[in-house]
Formats: C-alpha cells, sequence, structure tokens
DNA sequence: TAAGTTATATAACGCTTGTTATATAATTTG
DNA sequence: CAAATTATATAACAAGCGTTATATAACTTA
C-alpha cells in the first residue's frame, strides 16, 4: 500500500483551522480538502462521515480550550485568572466558543453540572487554598463567577465587538467582590443565629 | 386582482411557530408553506428573499421577548423579577432565545450597549424607585445582573436541561445581594476618603 | 359580462453539501 | 519484478434550499 500523505490528524488540524476562522458551519469535505491541497476523497476515507470529523473537532477545540483557561499569570487569583481567561477566549476566538457552547456538540460541557466533577476537583482545592474559604463555598463563589463570565464571554462572542480588557477586568472583580462579600454575610448570619 | 388568502402576516406568524418549535435554522420557504397549507408561491410572493422573512420573524421575536420580560408580579422587585422572566424565556423558548442572541440577526442588542438606550431609561427609574439607589448605581447593578442572568441563560438555551425555578430564583437573588453589597461598600469608601 | 390584473400552484433550475463509484498510482511483499 | 493492496483523484449522484418560469384561477372594474 502507498503511505499516506494525509492523516487523521491532519484533517483534524485543517478542520479545526476551518472552524476557528469560520466557524463550524463551514467545515465540510470541500473546504477542508481545499485546506489540504487535496481532493475530498482523503477526508472521506479517514472519516465515514463528516459529522465524525466535526465531532473530532469539538473534542480538540475543548481541550485548546481547557488549556486556555489553565495559562494564568498569578496563581493568588486564580479564580479571577481563569474567568478572565475565559472572556479572553470568546474575544480572541469567537468561533471557537460558539462551537464550544452554542453548537449542539457539547455533550455534557455544562458548566451548571461540571461543578462536581472530579477533573475539577484539584482546581477547586487550589481556589480553596488561595481565597481562605471552603470547598463549599468556593463551589458557590465558582458558579456565580463562571455565570457572569459566560454571560459576558457569550455577548462578545456573538456580537463580535472589541472589549477593553480592563473594563472586563474590572466587571469581573466587582462580580467576585459581590459573591465574596454574600459568604461573609451568610457566615455573619449563622453565627448571629447560634448565639 | 383575487384576495389574498395568504397575507404577510399570516406568513411571519407562520414562520415564527417554526422558528419557535424547530429553530430559525429550519425556517424556509417550504417549511413555512407546509406550516401554512400552500404552495412556496405566497411566501415568495410576499417576501422577495427568505433572509427578509427570517428578519421580519426576528423583529417579531424581539417584541415578544420584551414584553415577555415585563411581565412581573411584584413592582417591588422588578430588578430581579426581569431578570427571572429572562431566564424563564430561556427554558421554555430555547429555539427564540438562540434566535435573538446566537444566530446573528441582532444588529444592536447587546446587553452592554443598550444600557444607555431610551427604551431602557423609565425602567432605569422605576427600579431605581424600589431599589433606592441612584440611576448610575442601578445600571451598575442591572448590567452585572443582566450578564448573570445571560450566562445561566444560555447554558440553559443551550444544553435543553430542566430547571428547578426555586434554584434558579435563589441564584439571581444572592448575584443580586453581592452587586448591592458591592454598591455599599463603595458608598463607605467614599466617605471614608472623605473624612 | 369581458378584460385586465394578480395571488397561487406546479415545475423546474442552479447551487451547495454529503456521499459514493470508478480509475489510477504508489507501495509492499511474495 | 509481478501481484496485491490501498490512498488519492476525478466524477458523479442525491437531497435540500433559494429562486424563477409558466400556467391557472379568482377578483375587480370598465
Amino acid at each position: 500500500m502507498p503511505k499516506a500523505k494525509i492523516t487523521r490528524e491532519m484533517i483534524v488540524d485543517a478542520a479545526f483551522e476551518v472552524a476557528r476562522a469560520e466557524g463550524i458551519e463551514n467545515v465540510n469535505a470541500r473546504t477542508v480538502a481545499e485546506k489540504l491541497n487535496c481532493s475530498t476523497q482523503p477526508v472521506m476515507y479517514h472519516f465515514t462521515t463528516i459529522e465524525e470529523l466535526k465531532r473530532a473537532v469539538y473534542q480538540k477545540t475543548d481541550e485548546f480550550h481547557t488549556e486556555y483557561l489553565m495559562n494564568i499569570e498569578n496563581p493568588e487569583e486564580i479564580m479571577l485568572g481563569i474567568g478572565l481567561n475565559y472572556i479572553r477566549f470568546a474575544i480572541r476566538e469567537p468561533n471557537l466558543f460558539r462551537l464550544l457552547f452554542q453548537s449542539g456538540y457539547a455533550v455534557e460541557n455544562n458548566l451548571l453540572e461540571m461543578i462536581d466533577s472530579p477533573e475539577l476537583a484539584p482546581v477547586l482545592e487550589m481556589m480553596s487554598g488561595a481565597m481562605e474559604t471552603s470547598v463549599e463555598q468556593t463551589k458557590e463563589v465558582f458558579v456565580t463567577i463562571a455565570l457572569f463570565a459566560h454571560g459576558y464571554a457569550s455577548i462578545i462572542a456573538n456580537n463580535s465587538l472589541e472589549y477593553d480588557e480592563k473594563t472586563v477586568a474590572k466587571d469581573l472583580e466587582r462580580a467576585y467582590n459581590g459573591a465574596m462579600l454574600v459568604l461573609r454575610e451568610e457566615e455573619n448570619e449563622k453565627t448571629l443565629r447560634k448565639e
């Protein structure tokens, strides 16, 4: 047999770039083939359906996103850092953001359910340490920040507008402060009730 | 000339129902015609392009949404009420939510820019009165709540999951309390600096 | 009531996209 | 080196959708 010029990985990479630049809706046998300078055959040879290819692109995008989020400077402010990266991602990669959260490829990438997943546990531990809060409290603050950041990011990704990073950071910090203040208030109420 | 059996309004209504039940991506000459029990001709006769029809559907959806939001019980809690309706809408009408905020038909339906629009001014006035805050403060809280609610709603509309209304209300209230606490804290800081 | 106008039905064309059929050329292996 | 295998190219088909062409039937009005 001849050795393959076009590998499965090359196809996924090409499709990923199409999705990144033009959106997942423009990923098809012909656009991907064009990016690879080949015919549509290699695409349909390595993947039985285009759907299968798109799922692979989703997978790759998901990993790309996770790595993107974790690339923070200050580990003391890990939650704010991740939140900011979340919004940054929507600014810089709106098409990938939409693929991840609006295209129907997400199976269970649900912020509200993922909070108890084992992958998130170590991150929550780190946050818990940096914030001096219990893991339960950390979860509550995290969900609040995540929903706020997701709202911000969704609007940006769907309106392709420029946003000042400073403004975003300030807004996020306010939301964070608010969530922390609610925590403290609830703690006060608890101790008051005990007295 | 024969009197029209099919009016422009009937076409928009039919297309709206298709968008509502199956998503705007399933609105086309044939699906709308089928809903009206007619051929595709009336559709293309009253609208020069399908794009034009879809824009009309977007318009109708936008009005539907605005009315939906404003249907609140307790005017004392107008901001929370609107926020809750915003999320409710995403739960009950996920396809319409996606049309409004994720389909590219929104021209300037941008929460972050609409805050200074004249249509919102009277609503902000009412909130300002109920919350005992200045209009500027009200805007700040409103943006926070709006982003939070939008994040919540986006996740729900894209994952078609059932959510407990009580939980949603509680989460929203926490976000609201947080935003109000931040306001109070900032006021304290200001008066401290004056002393 | 006849003529003119126009709303609708039926068909069809062109384009895009998923998928498949056939042919060809590049390797491997006996 | 011949034979078998298989990756790729070329071409084509089918389905879906926007749009258009043609014919017909239903009003209006002169």
